[in-house]
DNA sequence: ACAAGTATGACGTTTAGC
DNA sequence: GCTAAACGTCATACTTGT
């Protein structure tokens, strides 16, 4: 059982086989309305999809808003209060019970080496109370009962791995490029792929994150972003800059455009005033990934000294130990065997933003660093965004989660994409700075609403929202990658991580976007 | 003086691809 | 088995503001 645990929202993760499923939901008292309505959302086949449906329906008809319409009928009226009972008999239970020690269960039992999978089922059947010797001992039981099976023909755990892999084998591919579902002049016919019936929109919604995580961390976001292929995509083919990052979206791809101006695709294009320094044996032309944190002056400084000792002509291994450090830090030559890291306007631009565009909450360097390191490439996210702008001509409405300096809405705009509603969360109060403050110097004419903290985002406050907003056109957001990138040395954890499971939220903010967006259409 | 904010150097492992 | 790359964290010294 995966459990979600927010003030009104419960997600319950159940699997189970049987006979007509709206008869079994209805005999479970729920009413005759919303149960065709989550089945013909879900379909008739995912019945943990229409149960969550039906919680999340009844939930929307107790709260106030400008179309309760249904709640007049006295049967719903009843289940609802039933459900809010249940709701508070259920939350002190899991509460007792601990949303923490899920999370620690399952990431004991994967750092066992046990797969997702194994410790899901292990933890759903047994609880995550279950000593962990226990919890071993039903995973060895299970995995024998299914090599026993393999004669039969319910391998459903494994015929669906399998079609995972095989239709994945496209992106795996193209993982050596980098160019995902294609790049400008990559020679790639863009044919619309097929998306599972529930990731389609609406709303659109776009996610991303670093391409190099743990193992099975991108298997394991594809399956709760409803088993859609992610598109590896190296912003290389974008800019003069290395970002080899994943994306799960449910936008067409087909009628792709890039931004124009094209932006430099060199370090030296970028970068002109270096050319006078840089040195023929440095052969770079692309930078590596833009990082939050800059070399040292300690190193540059060393550099120098290295090459002022050996002459016009450096020694192999001399030149080996500087390339090794430019590579690493991003340096650039900037005087006579002087090499400097990149400046914070420098990447500003590499990173598809005016310059300045971090300035605007008069922030320090050190939080511009920290601040860019960790946001879009906006001529790749732009490229991806671009068949919008013939689906939203009049302009768009937009949930940004984790918004940072506002790469979607710089995308957005530059793609000449009305931005009428901009509902932005985002914790970093230096990143809602420059966001508001972009907002204000680009004129924007549309509505900029702040929020704090994904976490305060529930279904009520979503349903007040999109009555608002009359719904959103694009849920766009790259959740924390602090605990998947290969730079962190002390907490790599993967995505259960203290920042990393904030993925979770993006996932569970959507769903909701998802099934208000349904129940909506209903008024 | 003191607190809060800012800058800096030092630090190892997991991926993937050849 | 090798190379190359990676939206980072921690402790400490320094700077700024009251």
């Amino acid at each position: 059982m995966y459990i979600f645990l927010y003030p009104d929202t419960v997600y319950l993760y159940l699997s189970s086989s049987g006979s007509k499923i709206s008869d079994r939901f209805l005999e479970m008292g729920y009413p005759l309305k919303v149960v065709f309505r989550a089945i013909e959302e879900h379909g008739e086949n995912d019945e943990e999809a229409i149960l969550n449906a039906i919680l999340t329906y009844l939930a929307l008809e107790t709260l106030p808003g400008e179309d309760n319409h249904v709640t007049s009928d006295p049967h719903l009226s009843d289940s609802a209060s039933t459900y809010i009972e249940d709701l508070s008999d259920m939350n002190s239970i899991l509460e007792s019970q601990g949303q923490n020690k899920y999370f620690e269960t399952m990431n004991l039992l994967e750092d066992m080496g046990f797969s997702y999978d194994e410790a899901f089922a292990a933890i759903n059947r047994c609880g995550c109370e279950t000593p962990i010797d226990e919890l071993v001992e039903f995973i060895d039981a299970a995995n024998m009962a299914k090599a026993d099976d393999l004669q039969g023909t319910t391998l459903y755990g494994k015929k669906q791995k399998l079609d995972r892999d095989e239709r994945w084998t496209y992106s795996v591919k193209n993982m050596q490029l980098m160019i995902g579902f294609g790049v400008p002049n990559s020679g790639m016919k863009t044919v619309d792929r097929e998306i599972p019936a529930a990731g389609k929109g609406p709303p659109y919604f776009y996610y991303e994150n670093v391409a190099y995580t743990p193992k099975g961390v991108w298997e394991n976001m594809s399956r709760f972003l409803y088993e859609i292929e992610p598109e590896f995509v190296d912003s290389m083919h974008f800019s003069a800059a290395a970002r080899k990052r994943g994306y799960i979206h449910n936008l067409p791809i087909d009628g792709r455009f890039p931004l124009l101006p094209i932006p430099p695709f060199t370090i030296q294009e970028a970068l002109p005033l270096t050319n006078k320094w840089w040195p023929k044996w440095d052969q770079r032309t692309k930078l590596n990934c833009i990082l939050i944190r800059h070399g040292s002056a300690e190193d540059t400084k060393k550099i120098k000294e290295e090459l002022d000792k050996s002459g016009p002509d450096p020694p192999e291994h001399v030149r080996k130990y500087v390339l090794e450090q430019c590579r690493r830090y991003n340096f650039v030559w900037v005087g006579k065997n002087k090499v400097a890291p990149l400046d914070p306007d420098e990447i500003e631009v590499i990173m598809g933003y005016s310059k300045y565009h971090t300035r605007g909450g008069g922030i320090s360097t050190t939080a511009r660093y920290q601040c860019l390191g960790n946001s879009f490439q906006v001529d790749t996210v732009a490229y991806h965004l671009s068949v919008l702008k013939k689906l939203f001509p009049n302009g768009i409405k937009v949930l940004s989660l984790f918004s940072g300096i506002g790469g979607a809405e710089v995308a957005l705009h530059k793609l000449g994409i009305p931005l009428k509603f901009v509902v932005s969360v985002e914790s970093s109060e230096t990143c809602r700075n420059i966001l508001q403050s972009w907002w204000e110097q680009s004129n924007q004419k549309g509505k900029l609403i702040h929020i704090f903290d994904v976490r305060d985002v529930t279904l009520g406050k979503l349903k007040e929202l999109m009555d608002m907003t009359e719904g959103f056109d694009l849920v766009i957001g790259g959740s924390p990658c602090n605990n998947l990138a290969g730079r962190n040395r002390y907490t790599r954890d993967g995505l259960y991580g203290d920042q990393s499971s904030l993925f979770f939220d993006y996932f569970r903010i959507l769903d909701l976007v998802k099934k208000i967006t349904v129940y909506r259409a209903y008024a």
